[in-house]
RNA sequence: UGGGGCGUCGUCAAGCGGUAAGACACGGGCCUUUGGAGCCCGCAUUCCCAGGUUCGAAUCCUGGCGCCCCAGCCA
């Protein structure tokens, strides 16, 4: 993969604040529940919780809320938090997945240490607990196929039939089951399933499958096992054997819980605390593994890392900064009732962190000439511009300034209207840094009636941005000198989907923003962006923040994305007029 | 009465029997060499509804109503 380090990220941004730091917890019930335990001593004192990624897609946003609780939980209690590949079902995942997860959890800016497990790591103990649940009666071999399963699992409603191999003798289904896993039989022709109650109100405790048959090579184990255990039984297996305290999950995981409990008071072993939460929703964004796989797969975004993806990938490569997204997720909270957060909280925390953080700098997207006719052709001169005058200790920088320059084309308005401060005919505003220009006249292209080109004067007086007689000039604009300036790509990017909730409706698809990505192939940036890397972020000055494109960026050819728009206040007037 | 869960501002969300935090959004003002940022002010007499307990209820009880999840050999 293109580019992941963290560290060049790092090296030209200034430090972040500790996580730890940031700001102080807010309270909800997990934190309530650990706290409660603490003093309770019901663990020892210790913490310990986990991330249980399936390797079968990326993290996504939704991801890096679970993430950070449960980092964050353990890190405030001086715990230990494991990262566990949930690595139980060999056709959906990929090693690709894996690497991708633990770059974008260290991205994240979490660490963990040397607990870095599989679930297929305990594939041997799974199978031997398994044997002692049929040796205690409490599982057997069924050969009903997969559709006799269901149709004898009942409905909702009404109770379930017991399958006719429930009350298989003990060693016939040790027999069996060895020979399950020895390979003797195909695919689907038998499972393992636990004894517990066919007609319980709860469908998940009609005699649950533990094991699958699947002639299959794992990404792990390779092809040492043709049985795979469900993720009920290993799950909670696992949490056992790492001896978790918490185990944080989400709320369709609720109904799990009196399975999560039955496997480990069967089995008589160590039984950590399942606790569920709501997990993250936000509006125009797609949260669903499965559908981001779609939007890969069937092109509609580049990758998996496309800046439009609510991926970790995607958020990164568009300019997020971790800071920020740790921020989102200690600001939304959690609780347990389901809640569409919007995504403008999101973007505030980004804008927030960047205003802070990010150079300012001069470029401009849709350029038109202005030629200063009094200014003496051939010259040039510099002027000093602050880097960020939220950082004091950002520094300064040289621009070039010459008689040709260019401005925004939103910046000049022939018949300007109401509100308007900007450059129009007769009118004065300041240009960044340099001097006041008034409009004189402009060219306009014959056959369109386009203007082509401003013909301002300047006042020498106002060098700097500032005049002796102290005279109001409202408006600012910023500009790149012709002659110096650097030809760049712009990528402008939308949300990835036109309705607040993506899955409204048949198909997602029928929902996507038409042109969420909008390339702009003419753009002119000042020349102190000839040193941007890949990943820096910049705010191009009265326009937005913009990240250096980690994929197609070149040195003599910058791509920039745009990360997250400033606020406009003169769109919300303009809106407002109408 | 299939089982499980949830209902506090437009959106998140504190609150845990003592009289409704905070954030985002929104509206108004100040300030400004970014129409950015920043600053100030406003924004739930009321917590899904109805009863009850109590000196006192968003918090406890009873009964409704509404929303979400579950019938993979997915996780």
């Amino acid at each position: 993969m293109k580019t992941d380090k963290s560290e060049p990220e790092r090296k030209n941004l200034p430090a972040s604040e500790p996580a730890s730091v940031e700001t102080a917890p807010v309270s909800n019930f997990i934190r309530d529940i650990v706290k409660d335990d603490l003093a309770t001593n019901k663990w020892d004192g210790r913490v310990v919780t986990r991330f249980p990624p399936e390797p079968n897609g990326y993290l996504h946003i939704g991801h890096a809320k679970s993430i950070c609780l449960n980092f964050g939980i353990a890190a405030e209690h001086n715990g230990t938090t494991h990262l566990r590949f949930d690595d139980t079902n060999p056709s959906k995942e990929d090693v690709e997945y894996t690497e991708a997860i633990k770059r974008d959890v260290r991205w994240l800016g979490f660490d963990w240490g040397d607990k870095l497990f599989h679930a297929s790591d305990y594939f041997g103990k799974f199978y031997d607990f398994a044997v002692q649940l049929i040796n205690d009666g409490k599982a057997y071999v069924d050969d009903l196929s997969a559709d006799e399963i269901r149709e004898h699992r009942g409905t909702l409603k009404d109770p379930g039939r017991e399958s006719p191999h429930r009350n298989r003798p003990i060693a016939e289904n040790l027999d069996l089951f060895h020979r399950m896993r020895a390979g003797e039989f195909p695919d689907g022709s038998r499972v393992l399933r636990a004894k517990i109650d066919m007609s319980s109100g709860n469908v998940n405790l009609r005699d649950p499958v533990i094991y699958r048959i699947k002639h299959e090579a794992h990404h792990m184990t390779g092809d040492q096992w043709c049985i795979y255990p469900m993720y009920d039984y290993a799950h909670c297996v696992s949490d056992s054997i790492e001896r978790i305290t918490h185990s944080i999950c989400t709320l369709e995981f609720e109904d799990h819980r009196p399975l999560y409990d039955w496997y480990l008071d069967q089995l008589g072993v160590y039984h950590p605390q399942q606790i569920e939460f709501a997990r993250l929703n936000l509006t125009y964004t797609l949260m669903s593994k499965r559908k981001l796989l779609a939007l890969v797969e069937e092109g509609v975004v580049s990758g998996w890392d496309d800046p439009r993806m609510p991926t970790l990938a995607g958020l990164r490569r568009r300019g997020y900064t971790p800071e920020s997204i740790r921020d989102f997720c200690e600001r939304i909270g959690v609780a347990k009732r389901d809640s569409v957060v919007s995504v403008a909280l999101l973007e505030h925390c980004l804008r927030e962190d960047l205003n802070k953080r990010a150079p300012r700098v001069m470029a401009v997207l849709r350029p038109l000439r202005l030629v200063i006719d009094n200014y003496p052709e051939g010259q040039t001169e510099e002027f000093d511009a602050v880097n960020n005058p939220e950082d004091p200790s950002g520094g300064t920088r040289k621009i070039p300034f010459s008689r040709v320059i260019y401005i925004e084309r939103d910046d000049f308005n022939e018949t300007p209207p109401k509100g308007f401060f900007r450059l129009a005919p007769g009118k004065e505003v300041r240009l960044k840094h340099a001097y006041y220009v008034t409009c004189q006249n402009i060219v306009k292209d014959d056959k369109t009636g386009e203007v082509t080109e401003v013909h301002c004067t300047y006042d020498p007086e106002s060098r700097g941005g500032g005049t002796p007689d102290g005279r109001v000039i409202k408006g600012t604009l910023h500009w790149v000198s012709a002659e110096h300036a650097i030809d760049a790509e712009v990528r402008l990017y939308d949300h990835l989907f036109a309705k607040e909730d993506p899955e409204e409706g048949e198909d997602f698809r029928q929902n996507l923003t038409p042109n969420s990505l909008e390339t702009l192939t003419d753009c002119k940036v000042e020349p102190s962006l000839a040193k941007a890397a890949a990943g820096d972020r910049y705010q191009f000055l009265r326009h937005r923040y913009f990240c250096v494109d980690s994929g197609d960026s070149k040195p003599g050819h910058p791509v920039f994305n745009r990360t997250v728009s400033l606020r406009d206040t003169w769109a919300k007037v303009q809106k407002s007029q109408k």
